[in-house]
DNA sequence: CCCCAGTCCTGCGGGC
DNA sequence: TGCCCGCAGGACTGGG
């Protein structure tokens, strides 16, 4: 499940097109629906093709493949996206190509096996529309604790469903939400008007340290998930999570059981010990 | 404004 | 053995 690290991964597998000319885009069919995408795939090709691709770029949970048009490719891989530059895990869930001249690279790929993702080509003006500020809060790589406080602390939310608000810290997803709070030592439920400037500062100081850390070793491919680097191979994140997946496995800190919990609909992992209520 | 449930989609694993 | 159901959750929509 693509959150910043992943994400950010999936940027530095395409540093190499960089310098590229698109030569080729084709929507590919697939056996059902396919994936949202825009402008009309005519538009998109007379858009794209014969653009040299000048950067790749991240927001959020975006990767951006900038043209020197300054039109930009924007793959938002939400659940099962992956950008490829090599054999996919499975061609029957290949989306996009991109096919490419001057590099040395020949062609990428978005894939997508459950299609809940997008491909869009967005003029500097769309670009400045979807990003804009309110809709997105800061990086999660760079937020501090004060960008915390400001935009969570007076929320009534608990602080790991405040997390996952793209509007108010960008990046954290279901997964590092719980790594975070584990690292930060801040029980999941905590409500955020109950959050002191120190915590949120610790709040802020984990987020950093863990994404960081996911990064280094290139994101989380989970047993059953399909997240992969653009070369189509595993994260190995996985390994090193604390709590995330882990219910009834002891914390590696302190021994005591991992607990699952549910918030919003969605898993919460914790240790009961390491995470206390205040 | 704030917050939450429902929605999209496919593969997998548990239960019977 | 095979089928069904629930679960996985990013981002958006609609509604209280």
């Amino acid at each position: 499940m693509p959150e910043l690290p992943e994400v950010e991964t999936m940027r530095r597998g395409l540093f190499d097109i960089v310098g590229s000319k698109i030569v080729a885009v084709e929507k590919l069919r697939c056996p059902r629906k396919p994936i949202l995408s825009t402008p009309a795939i005519g538009v998109f090709r007379r858009r794209a093709v014969g653009q040299t691709i000048t950067a790749v770029d991240r927001i959020a949970k975006r990767v951006l493949v900038r043209l020197e048009s300054d039109d930009a490719i924007v793959l938002e891989p939400r659940m099962t996206g992956l950008a490829l530059l090599t054999d996919p895990p499975d061609p029957l869930y290949l989306r996009f190509r991109f096919d490419l001249e001057g590099g040395s690279v020949p062609s990428f790929w978005y894939w997508d096996r459950r299609g809940l993702g997008n491909v869009r080509l967005l003029s500097p003006d769309e670009q400045a529309a979807a990003f804009e500020s309110g809709k997105l809060g800061p990086d999660a790589l760079v937020a501090t604790g004060d960008d915390l406080k400001l935009r969570l602390g007076k929320s009534r939310r608990a602080v790991k469903v405040a997390l996952l608000d793209q509007r108010a810290v960008a990046g954290i997803g279901n997964l590092y939400a719980a790594e975070i709070l584990h690292q930060a030592a801040i029980h999941p439920e905590l409500r955020c008007e109950r959050i002191t400037r120190r915590q949120w500062s610790a709040i802020a100081e984990a987020t950093i340290a863990i994404l960081n850390e996911a990064i280094k070793y290139e994101g989380s491919t989970l047993g059953d998930g399909t997240y992969r680097n653009a070369l189509n191979k595993d994260g190995s994140y996985q390994n090193k999570h604390r709590v995330y997946g882990r219910a009834g496995e002891p914390c590696r800190q302190c021994g005591a059981e991992i607990q699952r919990i549910v918030q919003t609909q969605r898993s919460t992992f914790f240790c009961p010990k390491c995470q206390k209520r205040r």
